[in-house]
DNA sequence: ATAAACTTTCAGAAATTATTGAAAGTTCAA
DNA sequence: TTGAACTTTCAATAATTTCTGAAAGTTTAT
């Protein structure tokens, strides 16, 4: 298989996978290009190589610096921005994964310890599951989240610990 | 806050966390009303109470029944079909990561694996970063793989372990 | 065999999400 | 201060996903 097509191989599945774990399928694909690149990259560079608006372009290396995964790179003597991801794994994928998780994991993790407050009073059996169900998900997503957060901390050696342990 | 109230607000926000990680709202939604549920449950008291349609209440408990955390439960004497749903979340959470990670996971492994195979022939910078990525990215998804695969296996300790180990 | 009770399917409608591209904004050299 | 080069925004459009509801299918009692 040629380098060229291996790469646009690359490039389609790791939209696909970012489509089905909650990524923007345009972000994915920006990241696995800049992954790819062996240089600094402009926005017109992946407006060119993805075939995507230069809105779009914008608003997914936006993100991407968001999660904290790529930066801007000055090349010296041009006026243009350039881009360059971080390229080991070991530091990215914590990074995307700690930023959903504070993002999205974190606000229900606060409605459910409300929640739990919330007292059978009337004695009902729906009043009793709630408290039941509610205790357990709450127990269970709090320990999932300080996982996680020791997972993904910058620079913790965690995950490297957590193969050596499981596999 | 009644109990009733406090119900809507654990399915609603249920069904926003679904959302944001790769699961259908309803469906979502349908696996917080039973797990609330202290008795069984038909189609038509999904329908009333989420105020979804029949089709979407059955195409949502089908894939909550493909994922193995919901279960038809036949009440003698009457023709109706009732559903009770896991209610353990040490069972039903491992097996809807499982199901996910078979059906999202796996495929990108296969073609990582196939990518792995592809030779810098020309010798070009492209060629060596594609290659070099390529191997790093098929190393750490194996191992996120094995890990979810033990964590996800049925009456496995491992999830337990996990929490012990690094909580 | 019939019909009532119930479940499933699926084409179209609705809602949501992603994308475009042109206009507005910014920066900088001259 | 001007305008060329570049970046950002955002309203409109497109694409995708979800949802509806009526029709078709199935099961069961008589």
């Amino acid at each position: 298989m040629e380098i060229q097509t291996a790469q646009e191989k690359f490039i389609e599945t790791w939209g696909n996978l970012g489509s089905s774990w909650g990524i923007n399928k345009s972000v994915a694909q920006v990241q696995a290009f800049l992954l790819l690149a062996p240089e600094p990259v402009s926005t017109d560079d992946i407006m060119e190589r993805l075939r995507i608006s230069r809105g779009n372009t914008n608003m997914s290396l936006r993100q991407l610096m968001d999660f904290g995964v790529v930066y801007k790179k000055n090349i010296p003597g041009e006026r243009k921005e350039y881009f360059v991801s971080e390229k080991d794994i070991w530091k990215w994928a914590p990074k995307i994964m700690a930023v959903r998780k504070q993002r999205e994991l974190n606000p229900i993790l606060e409605v459910l310890t409300e929640l739990k407050e919330v007292q059978n009073t009337a004695q009902t059996k729906e009043g009793a599951m709630f408290v039941q169900q509610v205790k357990e998900i709450e127990a269970f997503s709090s320990k999932v989240s300080k996982v996680a957060d020791k997972l993904c901390s910058p620079k913790s050696e965690m995950l490297r610990k957590l193969f050596k342990f499981f596999v």
